[in-house]
DNA sequence: CGAAAATTTGACATGACTCAACTGGAGTGG
DNA sequence: CCACTCCAGTTGAGTCATGTCAAATTTTCG
């Protein structure tokens, strides 16, 4: 199981040390994911928080009419899990599924609290990466809130430029909240500009 | 200055000691703020984290327009802050409104910081806040992509009961991202139903 | 190679915005 | 207590942004 990267990930928070390190190991499960497969799917209990090692992800949720509508992409160096229902577990609306070839390393959320506990260096990594989830989070509500469907493509393509060339437009068009066909004339009207 | 509101919330994740309370309390500061007052500008740093022990903030971005997009409400015993400018120390693009006659206890960033360094349990608490505004936040992003503005003013009215009747229909098309007179439109056509 | 998915295009429908006008309180000052 | 203003809310006409559906074309990947 190769733990570097995550390590490392923490280490740009705060450095852990051997001990730290050693418990930490104890308690990751390494998954290989293929391409389509899912690691969450809506009614299950979301029980591992998920840091990706190498690969991509998309969380999503379907809605009454069977339409999906894309809440989250992770690659590599970035976590994904439904954090809802992973603390109140109960069952989740989401799902999540591999968009690519994966490496995961998965924590439960009693080793988790077992690190917490133990660990308080946890609860501040922890704190700062979910405030930092938080603050990217509130960008979008307010861009969603504020902006047209093409402002919204174009800071996607701003914000995430090592995504675009990797997903479908079809994906981006679910993550901005337009239809595919509409995206496509945006990126029509954008290009005989 | 009557800390016990601020108390009561901190023992709701974990319960504070003696020692805690009295080193919390001597890094609070009470306000009195008037309606129509703002704690926060834009182009000003977010210098504080603001706890509301009773009243009513909006915070809000004004667009290139003129116009207000409300990005949270919060009522007594909840916080209020542009996190982002507060951790980065960057000018904030919000701004931060009372909507009635409010007090408050602030704490800065230094205060914030010498808690978390001294008082782990303060990492912990912070952490399970900013989880949980995590969780509603994402919801809030799912339903903006994936639900009608009649959808949105009705998942507004159920979420927020204690709010709906206390501010204006203006501040809530701004929150739901429709235009008032649209908001209109959808009460009416609600009513007739 | 072949099937499945992604992308594009066009005609048409509808959700939501803009602007301007009007109504009806809630304060406020004389 | 009246006249006045100010703001929230409503209404309607016209417009623009985006969605729907169906079909043709291209790309991807197994």
């Amino acid at each position: 199981m190769n733990i570097k990267p995550i390590i490392e990930h923490f280490s740009n928070y705060v450095p852990l040390n051997e001990m730290e390190i050693k418990e930490l190991k104890s308690k990751l499960t390494e998954k290989k994911v293929k391409r389509r497969q899912f690691i969450l799917q809506e009614g299950d209990v979301c029980k591992h928080s998920t840091f990706v090692v190498s690969g991509c992800f998309k969380m999503y949720k379907v809605d009454n009419k069977g339409q999906e509508h894309n809440l989250q992409f992770s690659i590599e160096d970035g976590w994904i899990a439904d954090i809802g229902s992973f603390h109140s577990e109960y069952p989740s609306k989401l799902y999540i599924e591999a968009l690519e070839q994966s490496t995961i390393l998965q924590i439960t959320k009693p080793d988790l609290i077992f690190l917490y506990k133990h660990y308080p260096k946890f609860d501040r990594i922890f704190r700062v990466l979910i405030e930092n989830a938080f603050i990217t989070l509130q960008k979008r509500v307010l861009q969603n809130i504020s902006s047209t469907a093409e402002e919204r493509y174009l800071d996607f393509l701003k914000n995430y430029p090592n995504l675009f060339n990797r997903i479908s437009n079809v994906q981006i068009a679910s993550y901005i909240g337009v239809t595919p066909e509409f995206l496509s004339k945006i990126r029509k009207s954008i290009a005989t500009k």
